[in-house]
DNA sequence: TTGTAGGCGTTATCAC
DNA sequence: GTGATAACGCCTACAA
């Protein structure tokens, strides 16, 4: 049977170091009111033992675990999502910093995902939460607000009276609907994404801002809300492809979306850049090894992880949640899946049909 | 009702039962000998004020904390490795079978690493460690195993004495080794990891093997040791192919080393899976999105993870960790990165002084 | 400046 | 069967 092998407490250091338990305490909390001779002494004795604090005894006094949470989703089927696993480096590399710790758990649903909330609440085994993928509404942060507990959301909801972090969304659409105009491209399609999440809706109010500001005229035919998946974005990349007057421009919700549809649009013989321009979200690494490159938005999934940790210490330690909110801009990042329209969409309609 | 503040304790739900809150500790941890009136009425209160035993009070009179610990290499330059997230996913499903959690920290070196397991082990944070990418020598299964601390390495190292699950590494390049050959290559480019890890040093063995069973010569400039990324791989297939007698076939030990050398090879102008043969390892999602797709060996991660947790939690509950040592086999998964070689060395090699 | 003692929420060992 | 009560390891008033 294997045993926590004779652990060090503070009961061992204050016998070695000669003096009650209370003043090592005193002396690893910086009570800063013990003689400079005894501090030494039992430093040593700390030092000599390896002694540190059993975290379980320090929460039962303190009511501080020191260890966030975060609730992924599950992976489906086998495919690990490529922004969280960027996102949880990220907040990994600011509790280096702290001396914290991350539990990770996941969920398969959204109720599921409140449960597991719940319960990590109650067994008190974190301080509090980072949430992910938020929704426009969105039960675990309602659960979160209801409860008090602390947390960051990465990413807004119809409420916004909590802390979050969150990229600007719309403006990002926006700006790629600019780019893409700015390109001469007049037909604009929309790859969008399942209309529950906020992320989503924020992103399709960019894009239609954008076309309205280019005095496009708005045409739902070249919306498609898609599931988060390659095989989403390459249905919907056909569908639009055989409109009578298909777009030469693919505006995508997410860079996997994207890279499914690139990879039906080439199945079609069509020259991603030329004549079809793609644009994705996301900016994940993968994109730089399909063909061509994709061209889209970096929101650094690494320091959002980074910044959310540390806003949610902040939290912890009394900040109020409400000074926490913050805003940040997604950039182009340049690649080769954009270009200007070499076709127009008759001609590559007709390009289609031979 | 829940309250917002002031969770509920184990006195709270032996009031309103009108028990002592010993009787209550005894039917939730089944004891079975409590008549089944006030085991009902004890269930009852427990329902009614959604009573869960914290978690720290629990870890200091049982020693568990049913959690079990990871320690991730921190992510290098902004590229999280998708092998690791896969991982992890696999580890969070089999978890939450079992009621665990996972503590999941990073380390950016060797010395680090050993520093922050031993961290965890002394705060109790987790009941076992979970290692991953082991090396030949490994500091941080020589700490552990010094300890007596339960884990389960994914991967062996020198001494082999714990419990580990593990991929037969020599037996998967003896197979690359005899694919290639079998569709007609002879000169056969081995792009290795770092030498320090095991699985790099077994891989390589497979290759050696595989060409001594195909009578064919070792050739030391053909084997290159990379770093695990892509400019590493990139550089290795750059060299490779401007030897005098470039190989016709690559074998490569991870699949982002694969990514790199075809990104290179193409940029050559050579056509992969015709003038050059790539094959990696991991069978990584990515892989089906680079053009060509590439063939690769799998060893779902996903698989890794799962059941690796699950011998954790074997040997945390007492199961001889020598009783949970599982070797398994990787499968090919052909792709389009192979093919039968369409030039000779020379062939090549004169294509690429134009 | 330092020692003493009570209590955080559980579980385990006693009596009754 | 069930109720007290003593730990578990730590922090922190309070006393000395």
């Amino acid at each position: 049977m294997p045993r926590t092998k004779g652990s060090v407490t503070i009961e061992d250091v204050a016998r070695l170091a000669g003096v009650a338990k209370g003043t090592v305490s005193r002396v690893l909390n910086n009570y800063g009111d013990t003689s400079a001779e005894t501090r030494d002494r039992i430093l040593q004795a700390v030092e000599r033992l390896e002694y540190q604090p059993s975290a379980a005894a320090r929460k039962l006094k303190r009511g501080r675990v020191d260890t966030l949470g975060i609730v992924l989703p599950a992976g489906q089927g086998e495919h690990a999502d490529p922004f969280l696993s960027e996102f949880l480096d990220g907040i990994a590399q600011a509790l280096d910093l702290s001396d914290r710790d991350l539990l990770v758990t996941t969920a398969h649903s959204d109720e599921h995902a409140v449960t597991v909330h719940d319960r990590l609440i109650r067994s008190r085994k974190v301080d509090g939460f980072i949430v992910t993928r938020t929704q426009g509404d969105d039960p675990r942060i309602g659960l979160l607000l209801q409860r008090g507990f602390p947390f960051v959301a990465h990413g807004r909801t119809k409420e916004t009276d909590f802390a979050w972090y969150d990229v600007d969304n719309e403006r990002a659409f926006l700006d790629a609907v600019r780019h893409v105009v700015a390109l001469g491209h007049r037909r604009i399609g929309f790859l969008g994404g399942p209309v529950r999440m906020n992320f989503a809706i924020q992103r399709k109010a960019g894009y239609r801002r954008g076309l309205a500001e280019a005095g496009i005229a708005h045409d739902p035919a070249l919306e498609i809300a898609c599931e988060l998946n390659e095989m989403s974005g390459a249905e919907a990349a056909r569908t639009l492809v055989h409109l009578d007057e298909p777009p030469t421009a693919l505006v995508c919700v997410t860079d996997t979306l994207a890279i499914g549809a690139i990879e039906a649009l080439r199945a079609l013989g069509l020259a991603i850049g030329r004549d079809v321009t793609v644009i994705g979200y996301d900016g994940l690494p993968v994109g730089a090894y399909i063909d061509p490159p994709l061209t889209t938005f970096s929101q650094s999934a690494h320091a959002a992880g980074a910044r959310a940790a540390q806003m949610l210490i902040d939290v912890i330690e009394g900040v109020d949640p409400l000074e926490r909110q913050e805003l940040v801009r997604a950039d182009l990042v340049k690649r080769a899946s954009d270009g200007p329209p070499e076709k127009t969409p008759k001609e590559l309609k007709e390009s289609l049909a031979r």
